[in-house]
DNA sequence: CCACTATATTTGGTCCGACCAAATTGGTCT
DNA sequence: AGACCAATTTGGTCGGACCAAATATAGTGG
């Protein structure tokens, strides 16, 4: 079992993998405190601390009387992660909207990145562009040199409220996948004009191209990615 | 003072909101729990309450030897709400990054409503618009309809990860901003032409033109929220 | 004098038992 | 049947206690 640091914590995961397979339904009352301390053979101050974890959460709401789920719609971003972990393989259309999300805001970022970069910055990130089309065969580095680029973007475009989303969505997403081994498989020629684009925007400034490329770019990762999932469940 | 409901709630503001004023520097320790609750006349109880929620927003590393506050980006999306109420205007740049990343996900939610959208239920939209071409004077009911359009194309594209961000980032933003009673004035001329746009790009299920109007209008959005700020300040 | 180590102290994690206030529940009265 | 009231349940808080890990300190050896 999934051993956390504390035992309140450990505690919290257990009710919210059950909230988030609907064991029990939205509106109904979770068992008292003191009947979940019973259960967990715990004391009730550490079945407090992880109620209060999932109220923070933003999936219960407690109240004198009884802790009574909230619906899902309601819960904060960070259950995504738990959302994936569900089931083995995580549900295709969550990953697919999770990776359009995060590519519409990285493609924000790459604009406002483009748009406040002065000669040199831009320079920079164009060496960085230079040095992902020789790493077109090694999916770790290229990997690696992608994040680097995204992260020297979202320096320079200073957008705070982009950053935590993008830190919150990365911690949910980036570690499950890693976890799962799944490597998406691009096609090379869109990649490679992926990166024409962006070089030709960095050089140009042009924010509008940029934002496309990046676009584009997160497109081809999706596509890959869902690929990758199928072969994965069929094999 | 803030009244929440119950005591660990306050305990948790108050330490909230020295943490986001820079009271306690990065990886600098906070005064332990029994100090805490020496200082707020609580205790250990509820004060490691408060602590635990603070940890789940990401503003803090518990271990023991003591509490440990983290850097800003590695915290949740939920602090921007009280990073806005910090001070009784909040920061422009901060609710422009705000409305850019905000504007970025409601275009992305029309494109993908216009997608998966049948014809009736464009219909239903294009409908939604001519409400919102007769309000054009009438402020409140012109956000209500704008907030009703959003949400049901919100509906349409069926995303739960843009969903629960913009669920995190409304009830950070919108009631902060209600509160202040900031009332943005929009160039007619340019919403006129947002609105005509989003017209056409309904009649025609055209998924780009819907990106592309709900960008300007957040645009506009933005353009005078800033200046409705900038009244505020001077006024 | 400095670096390393072993010890003492601090600090978080958990448990137990108790009391209060609010919400729920159930019964009673009209 | 509906409204009102008491009994029970439930969350909120408190105080004290013990353990294990991390830190700080004193002691030791170079």
């Amino acid at each position: 079992m999934a051993q956390n640091k504390t035992l309140s914590h450990d505690i919290a995961q257990l009710l919210r993998t059950d909230i988030l397979r609907q064991r029990y339904r939205c509106e109904e009352r979770l068992p008292s405190e003191r009947e979940l301390a019973a259960r967990f053979g715990a004391s009730r101050g550490a079945v407090r601390e992880a109620l209060s974890q999932l109220e923070q959460l933003g999936l219960i709401r407690i109240q004198p009387g009884g802790a009574r789920v909230q619906p899902i719609e309601a819960a904060s971003i960070a259950i995504l992660g738990p959302l994936m972990e569900l089931e083995a393989v995580p549900d295709p259309a969550l990953v697919d909207q999770f990776l359009q999300t995060f590519g519409a805001m990285a493609a924000l970022t790459a604009r406002e990145a483009v748009a406040v970069a002065d000669a040199e910055a831009l320079q920079a990130l164009a060496s960085r562009v230079s040095a992902l089309k020789k790493h077109s065969t090694d999916f770790n580095a290229a990997q690696a040199e992608w994040v680097a680029l995204l992260e020297a973007m979202a320096r320079l475009s200073d957008n705070l409220v982009v950053r935590l989303i993008g830190n919150d969505l990365k911690a949910q997403f980036v570690s499950q996948m890693l976890k799962l081994g799944i490597r998406p498989v691009f096609r090379k020629r869109a990649i490679g004009e992926v990166l024409v684009a962006l070089e030709r925007a960095l050089k140009a400034g042009d924010r509008d191209l940029a934002h496309a490329a990046i676009t584009r770019y997160f497109d081809e990762l999706r596509l890959a990615m869902q690929q990758a999932m199928e072969s994965r469940k069929a094999g």
